[in-house]
DNA sequence: ATTCATATTGATCTAATGATCAATAACTGA
DNA sequence: TCAGTTATTGATCATTAGATCAATATGAAT
C-alpha cells in the first residue's frame, strides 16, 4: 500500500464539495457496492480528508442512505423516461419487462439487495428503500392502470398487481446476481407470467 | 455492560463441541441476522471463548457459510417432506406456493437476503448460496417435471420454469420483508401468474 | 498414579470502522 | 489591508472485527 502524497485540497462551495462527495459515495456504491460506502473509501475517491467527509454528513448512515436514494432515483428516471416514448399499455409493458431484466444495470441491482440487507441495521437505509420501493411500485401502477382503463389488461387491481411484478422482477435480477446460469429465459417467461396475472391471452404481451 | 463472570466451559468432545457451537451460529443467524454470527458474539451464545470458536473453525467465512448451509438445508427438507405428502402435481405446487408465501419464514429469508448480500464478499458463502439455489430449484423441478408428465401443466421447459418461479418467491418475500404492506394478495396473484408461466388455463391451480 | 493428548482459555495483535476537535488556511466583505 | 468566517486538515479515540499462541486443565490411556 503505498498513499500517494495529498495536497490540501482545494476550498470550494460547500454546494460543491457536497455534489463531488455525493458523486463519490454513488461511484463507489455502484462499483464496489454500498458496503464499500466508507468514511475513508470516500474520502479517498474524493480526494479529501475523511474529516471532510464528516463534516458533510451527520453520520455514514446519512450518507449510504442518500447514496441508495440518488442512484435509484436515476434508475427509475431512466426507465421512467423510456417508456414515456410509448404510448399503447402493451408496449409500455413490454419495455418495462424488457429493460428491467435485460442485465444491464447489475450493478444497481446490488445497491438493492445490499441496501435490502443493510437496512435492518440503518434505519436511514430501511426508509429509503421503502420510499423508492413505493416510486418503483407507483411506476408500474402507472402502465397497469393505463391498460386496465383502455381494456387492454383485465380489470385487475393494479396496486397490488404492480407489487407483484415488482417482487418478481427484484427476485429474477437478484437471483441472477448469483447463478447468471439459469437466467435464461427471463424475459419471455416472465412476459408469460405477466399475461396471467393481468388475465391476458398467452401472446398477448408482443414480444417486440 | 456487565459481562456475567464465567467459569471454564466443561470438557466435551470435538463432536459435541462443533455440534453447539453450530447450533449458537445457527440460532444467532435466524434470530439477528448473518451478519450478527461473529466470533465474539457465537462464542458468547455457546457459553464458550472466542478463541474456541476459532478452534473450530478455519475462519469465519467459513462458519458463516456452514451457517447458511445448515439452515437452508432445513428449509429445504420441511418443504420437501410437505410435498411428499400429496401427489397430484397441482396440488403440490399449490403447496409449495402456499408455504413459501405465508410469511412464516421470515427469518429465513432475512438469511437469504443477507447472503446474496454478503456472498460478494465472501466466497465460502458464495459457493453455498450458489449451491442451495441449485438445490431449491431441483425442488421445483421435481414438482413442474411431474405435473408436464401426466399432461396436468404445458409441455414447458421445467429447468427454466423453476428458475423463475423460484425468482419470483424470492422477491415477493425479499420485498415482503420491507413493505409487509403490499404484499396482500401475494398467493392468489403468484398463482395466476404460474398459471400463465405453466400453460394453464385460468384458475386451474385449486386454491386449496 | 502418571503420562499424554488436546480441549479450553486469557492475553494480545492487527486492521478496519465511525467520530471528534483543535489548529490551519483560504476566501469574503468591510 | 485587515478581520472574520469557515472549509479543510492531522491527530487521535473508542469500538469492533478476526486471528494467534503460549499456558492451563481435563479426560483417557497406560
Amino acid at each position: 500500500m503505498s498513499s500517494t502524497p495529498r495536497k490540501r485540497a482545494e476550498r470550494k462551495t460547500p454546494a460543491e464539495r457536497r455534489a463531488e462527495i455525493a458523486a463519490a459515495a454513488r461511484s463507489l456504491a455502484l462499483g464496489e457496492g454500498l458496503a464499500a460506502v466508507t468514511l475513508r473509501a470516500v474520502a479517498a475517491r474524493a480526494g479529501v480528508t475523511p474529516a471532510l467527509v464528516a463534516h458533510y454528513q451527520p453520520s455514514m448512515d446519512a450518507l449510504i442512505a442518500e447514496t441508495f436514494d440518488a442512484i435509484v432515483a436515476v434508475e427509475i428516471e431512466e426507465v421512467g423516461a423510456l417508456l414515456a416514448e410509448r404510448r399503447d399499455p402493451s408496449e409500455r409493458l413490454s419495455a418495462l419487462i424488457g429493460t428491467l431484466l435485460d442485465g444491464s444495470r447489475e450493478d444497481v441491482t446490488v445497491v438493492w439487495v445490499e441496501a435490502w440487507a443493510l437496512g435492518r441495521r440503518n434505519e436511514s437505509l430501511a426508509a429509503s428503500v421503502r420510499h423508492r420501493m413505493d416510486a418503483w411500485q407507483s411506476v408500474i401502477v402507472g402502465v397497469i392502470d393505463d391498460g386496465v382503463e383502455t381494456g387492454d389488461f383485465g380489470p385487475v387491481d393494479a396496486a397490488a398487481a404492480a407489487w407483484q411484478l415488482l417482487g418478481m422482477i427484484d427476485g429474477l435480477n437478484a437471483q441472477a446476481l448469483v447463478r447468471w446460469d439459469g437466467a435464461g429465459e427471463r424475459d419471455a417467461l416472465t412476459t408469460r407470467s405477466v399475461e396471467g396475472l393481468l388475465g391476458l391471452r398467452p401472446g398477448a404481451l408482443a414480444p417486440r
